[in-house]
RNA sequence: GGGCGGUUAGCUCAGUUGGUAGAGCGCCACAUUGACGUUGUGGAUGUCAGAGGUUCGACUCCUCUAUCGCCCACCA
């Protein structure tokens, strides 16, 4: 007779079978989708979302990977020629900061006196050494990517891909070079889009001065110097003596100024005195009034937040310092009327935390509302990104964010996609006088000079899932795998990558890039706390999985965890799949010590083909779960199934058959299938464990279960 | 100001097209050296946020209210 298996006797030991299970898994080749065995019904394709080059693995991450790993294993099984595709991503500022901090504080210089070459240099050192780390713990969670695809936003390839689509937009008159208001970061000195600028709430003074006959509401009071515009409502019944148009003079902060009065509708009478004036060129809604009357523009602040010679006495300040002191001589000139608090919201840049100051820069935009010949037919960007989600040809899971998604096309602005920072791509653009160059190379005479700007980091990772798969050459891979699949990701990138994705591969490829968005949500503490570093309450996944499996943590950010929704994990969770971890191992352990005389070929007799095709039920109904995007319904099902019809009713049945020998190969034959088919169906939710028990129950012309027929 | 989502057992959440409420954790009792880093069996707890409506029937659909959260816009 047969014997138990060693293994089987000692209990499950995560840590030590996972990163050999791992290796046999890459070493098997499958992860590429060229080798996979068999016959294939198709391709599915993921691209995965490329971390941070510098990152460590977080919960946002695992669950992340939680998902697409369960999804694209799923898929495999079931005959897809599946492809996952890893990379990772340069992040243009988090990265550049990152390393200009660590040379400050190692060598005490700064990216100015290292010059851009010797930086970039460095730069480029740090992010492929420290790539290594973030993609080795992708791995560690059994995430099953294709390696040999591997590519990065900033590599060559990916850059030919970006100088491609500018070029190309140059052309179609989309990307424009122009003066316009931006929004600038004088703590990361350069430009960010709306995107990413992050509203904070504060609590501030709130000024009111006299401006002539007017009393004028402020919370800057530095930015008032060149004010000579002062705006009202037309129907202010208050001020209607004052004509449109109409001149005064004023006492201002430096002496007698010249004040036009402006009327317009855009005017809240109801706040403050309903009177205000105008610094266009440092105030996005200023600075739209200034282009509706055609006024003049005047700097006030440098790019460094300081104070330029238009304030006199005050030149050279910083924003903080100068206001209390333009106040207090405002106060001495009897200008002040009152001061009171209010709350408002500022600017803040989302990288840096830099506050915001508006300012008027020759700039790089997309043109999202410029019309254009678009294979044949006259259209938007705006139009295109909206047409994809409305003709459902690529569908918003869950579909409340397809409503989000509209929202913020119809407010879309032109995208700023210059920066003023060194690591990323360059600019295609050179200039010879007042020449202007645009091209995919370098043009061949002298004495052209590049532009300085690089490139927004979400221009790259915009192109991702059709640069990653060779474009702009007509690659295999992009005839095979584009439109992809599936893109999977958190709710929070929306905007800034989703949109953008859509935005650039409909108007270069004329197709969606990918066919569903599955979006989910943020990972939170047990009490629902965001996770921060202040906050100390920092999961970090590579403890939990190293203290109760990796299977167990990737089925605590599955179940439970319905799309888009926010999900709360504590340790207590992850340690109660780390017990149906456990209990696999034993099920199976008593499955194959009762099954050792079990002779081949046996039939199910009536009551246990009644089982059996129960069971067949469940997993129809788990695979049309996963079909359907419906993973927490899905892995809750298998759990519940396993543990509390298989092991407490089943097992527990055929156990005292078996015993008694009522029957008894029937029953062998039950519990030796039920267990093979469990095994495989819970292998894209836990698949190292399942994969470790497969070489106990595989049958002999088994390959390894990761390749196993669904 | 606009939009979206939540509000279901002490806690975390399911409830896929409307048919008299479910799971996990926790709690209580009992059993168990028999596959089980225990596990099993049984049990208690809910006016499904509130009000109105549609329906033979509503946790599920509609309207309103309250409340928490998120996103967007933004007042100088």
């Amino acid at each position: 007779m047969k014997e138990l298996p060693e293994q089987l006797t000692k209990p499950f030991d995560s840590n030590k079978v996972e990163s050999s299970l791992y290796k046999m898994w890459e070493d098997s080749g499958f992860f590429n989708p060229d080798n996979l065995p068999g016959e294939r019904r198709g391709s599915y394709a993921v691209i995965l979302p490329p971390p941070n080059v510098t990152g460590t693995l977080h919960t946002g991450h695992a669950i992340m990977l939680a998902i697409q790993d369960t999804l694209v294993r799923f898929k495999r099984m079931n005959g897809y020629k599946t492809l996952w595709l890893p990379g990772t991503d340069h992040a243009a500022i988090a990265t550049q900061s990152v390393v200009e901090k660590k040379i400050q504080k190692e060598e005490g210089k700064t990216r100015h006196e290292l010059g851009r070459e010797e930086t970039l240099r460095r730069i480029n050192e740090f992010a492929l050494e420290s790539q290594n780390t973030i993609l080795s713990q992708f791995r560690s969670m059994g995430a099953t990517l294709d390696w040999s695809r591997l590519a990065f936003t900033l590599d060559d390839k990916r850059n030919l891909a970006v100088r491609t689509m500018f070029k190309k937009m140059y052309d179609d008159g989309l990307i424009y070079r122009g003066n316009r208001i931006v929004n600038w970061d004088p703590k990361g000195q350069t430009t960010i889009s709306d995107d990413e600028v992050e509203y904070i709430e504060e609590k501030t003074k709130f000024y009111y001065f006299k401006y002539g006959p007017f009393v004028i509401g402020t919370a800057r009071p530095e930015t008032k110097f060149g004010d000579k515009y002062v705006v009202m409502h037309p129907d202010d019944e208050r001020y209607k003596e004052y004509k449109d148009g109409q001149k005064l003079t004023v006492e201002w902060i430096n002496g007698p100024i010249e004040a036009t009065i402006i009327k317009d509708e855009s005017v809240d009478k109801d706040f403050g005195t309903g009177v205000m004036t105008i610094t266009p060129w440092h105030s996005m809604v200023d600075f739209d009034l200034a282009q509706k009357y055609k006024l003049d523009y005047e700097q006030i602040i440098d790019k460094y937040g300081k104070l330029l010679p238009v304030a006199e006495e005050f030149t050279g300040m910083k924003i903080k310092d100068a206001r209390e002191k333009i106040v207090e001589k405002l106060q001495t000139k009897g200008l002040v009327e009152k001061i009171e608090e209010y709350t408002h919201n500022i600017a803040t840049a989302s990288r840096t935390g830099g506050i915001i100051e508006p300012q008027i820069m020759k700039q790089w935009f997309v043109g999202v509302n410029t019309k254009f010949d678009h294979f044949g037919k006259k259209t938007t960007l705006k139009e295109l990104m909206r047409e994809a989600v409305k003709s459902k040809k690529t569908t918003i899971i869950p579909d409340r964010f397809e409503k989000v998604y509209f929202h913020w096309i119809d407010n879309l602005r032109d995208w700023c996609i210059s920066r003023q920072i060194w690591y990323g791509h360059r600019v295609p653009v050179w200039y010879r006088g007042d020449e202007v160059y645009c091209d995919i190379e370098s043009p061949k005479e002298k004495n052209w000079i590049q532009d300085e700007d690089t490139l927004d980091t979400w221009f790259s990772s915009g192109l991702w899932t059709f640069s990653t798969l060779g474009w702009p050459e007509k690659t295999t891979d992009l005839k095979t795998y584009h439109p992809t699949s599936l893109l999977e990701t958190g709710n929070d990138i929306l905007f800034f990558w989703v949109a953008r994705m859509i935005l650039f591969s409909t108007y270069a490829l004329n197709e969606v890039p990918f066919k569903d968005v599955y979006l989910h949500g943020l990972v939170r503490d047990a009490q629902g706390r965001k996770i921060s570093k202040s906050l100390g309450n920092v999961l970090d996944p590579r403890e939990l999985s190293s203290k109760y499996g990796t299977d167990a943590l990737r089925m605590s950010l599955l179940i439970g965890n319905g799309p888009g929704n926010d999900l709360k994990l504590g340790e207590d969770k992850v340690k109660a799949y780390k017990l149906f971890a456990n209990k696999i191992w034993n099920a199976t352990r008593f499955v194959i010590e009762k099954t050792l005389d079990h002779e081949k070929g046996s039939d199910l007799n009536e009551e246990d083909q009644l089982i059996y095709n129960n069971w067949q039920e469940k997993k129809k109904d788990i695979t049309n779960d996963l079909d359907n995007y419906r993973l927490h319904l899905a892995s809750e099902k298998i759990y519940d199934y396993f543990w509390h019809a298989f092991c407490d009713e089943i097992i527990e049945k055929l156990k005292l058959r078996i015993l008694n020998d009522d029957d008894k190969k029937s029953a062998q034959t039950l519990l030796l299938k039920l267990l093979r088919e469990q095994i495989i169906t819970i292998h894209p939710f836990m698949p190292f464990i399942t994969e470790e028990v497969w070489k106990y129950i595989k049958r002999e012309d088994d390959n390894i279960l990761m390749v196993t027929k669904w």
